[in-house]
DNA sequence: ATGAATGGTGTACGGCGTACACCTGCGGCT
DNA sequence: AGCCGCAGGTGTACGCCGTACACCATTCAT
């Protein structure tokens, strides 16, 4: 009978279960506060049991990765390169930003997972049947980086938080000795005020970013640029 | 005699030597096997000496970023805007790549030390005398981002693997799942193979994202953008 | 009935950051 | 000369972490 209330309580574990737990409490306690065996705890399970489903925390991490990817929406059918891989991109970065921890576990991964490979491979798709070199593709690839997942790293991050004077990157002290970083931090602070609050809008920052870059994409595309002839422009 | 002996043997503490030494331990066993214990053993002292000198863990790791910042070369004198800017972060991006853990640091840290402002500082002085407005100058650092430092996020690292079947980052059995992936991936193999062995060129793929951006930011610069008036060319 | 696989358990180890109480030696007072 | 304060190094201890390894319970094919 206390048997059988147990094996009610719980469900018996699985990969899937496990990474989902994982996922949920991580949005929940934050990256760096979970551990295998609070996870456990989470679950109802002692610490240890978890490592039938996982090899290792890296593994889990590697899992709730993949957990997020899957999370991004399937690529938008019929529409030119631009406007495909920018949708994906802001997909992507709607996905990542739904759980706060991910961007940084994804940085932390020096091997890419399956799912990740399979997003990268449909955005790279988008290039080559747009009409782009596999050359002009591959270092259209790097200039995006982490971009492609939607993000990027800011030097730092002043926009999330919360605590209002917390964000004062310069103290009043240190203005004279950064003018000009004071004078910018001034003028985002005064126009941010009359909109919003303070900080600056992350997703007008990304948009720009990544506009400037697709926009350089596409006239290196028309001027049939190649690594081996970069100013294909005056040449041609 | 033995006392004196010891205190011969080892100068005395300071913040300057502790973060001197961690620097070179980091250098040497990987900022991921740096801990307090072993620094203090190395400076063969006790672990709780190291607090009288760094708060903590995350102080010392502040502390670490400025020494490597300290090591940019300081601006060239006079130049065009692009080539200051140019010149001023491919510089960050040597001193940072003289430190394999020095991006990571930095991607970790929240908040900016006073090293990075001053260094920033003088970036955004660069824009400004150039002819940037403060509006343009505040976006423009943001799609800069950590490139400012020289350094970007990858989506994984391609490059630096040692264990040359370690890159294969696609298994030959997924060959057939991610088609672009791969004809991209061969492409690169055969181009580098014959250059210089394998992977992709770092230098080359910064440097190709970098003049992407900073050429858009001339146009918007020459077209007077603003944020309040994006297309600025077609209603000027 | 039996023996192997599957999956949860219990214990234990070595590492980490760091709080806190302590000691020691030196420079400057009276 | 005697004292004190204090900067800086020490020792011990706590609570957390990831995970190796031996064990046991259940299920199921033979």
């Amino acid at each position: 009978m206390a048997q059988q209330a147990e094996a009610v309580r719980r469900a018996p574990l699985s990969r899937d279960r496990v990474l989902r737990a994982a996922v949920a409490l991580a949005d929940e306690i934050g990256i760096e506060a979970l551990s295998m065996r609070k996870l456990a705890q989470e679950l109802g399970v002692v610490p240890m049991a978890l490592y039938k489903h996982v090899a290792n925390k890296d593994q889990l991490l590697d899992g709730m990765v993949d957990v997020v990817v899957g999370e991004i929406d399937l690529p938008a059918p019929e529409s030119d390169w631009k406007s495909a891989v920018r949708q994906r991109i802001l997909s992507a970065r709607r996905a990542l930003q739904g759980h706060s921890w991910a961007a940084q576990v994804v940085r932390s991964r020096a091997r890419p997972t399956p799912a990740v490979l399979a997003y990268m491979d449909s955005v790279i798709g988008i290039f080559r049947t747009g009409g782009f070199s596999v050359d002009l593709t591959h270092h259209v690839m790097h200039a995006l980086g982490s971009r492609v997942l939607g993000f990027t790293q800011e030097l730092f991050d002043a926009s999330p938080s919360p605590a209002p004077e917390a964000q004062a990157v310069v103290v009043p002290a240190d203005a004279g000795k950064f003018p000009y970083v004071t004078e910018l931090a001034m003028a985002v602070a005064h126009d941010e005020e009359s909109v919003v609050g303070q900080g600056c809008d992350d997703q007008f920052e990304f948009e720009f970013a990544l506009d400037l870059l697709l926009d350089g994409f596409e006239r290196l595309r028309q001027q049939r640029w190649t690594s081996a002839n970069p100013s294909g422009e005056k040449t041609v």
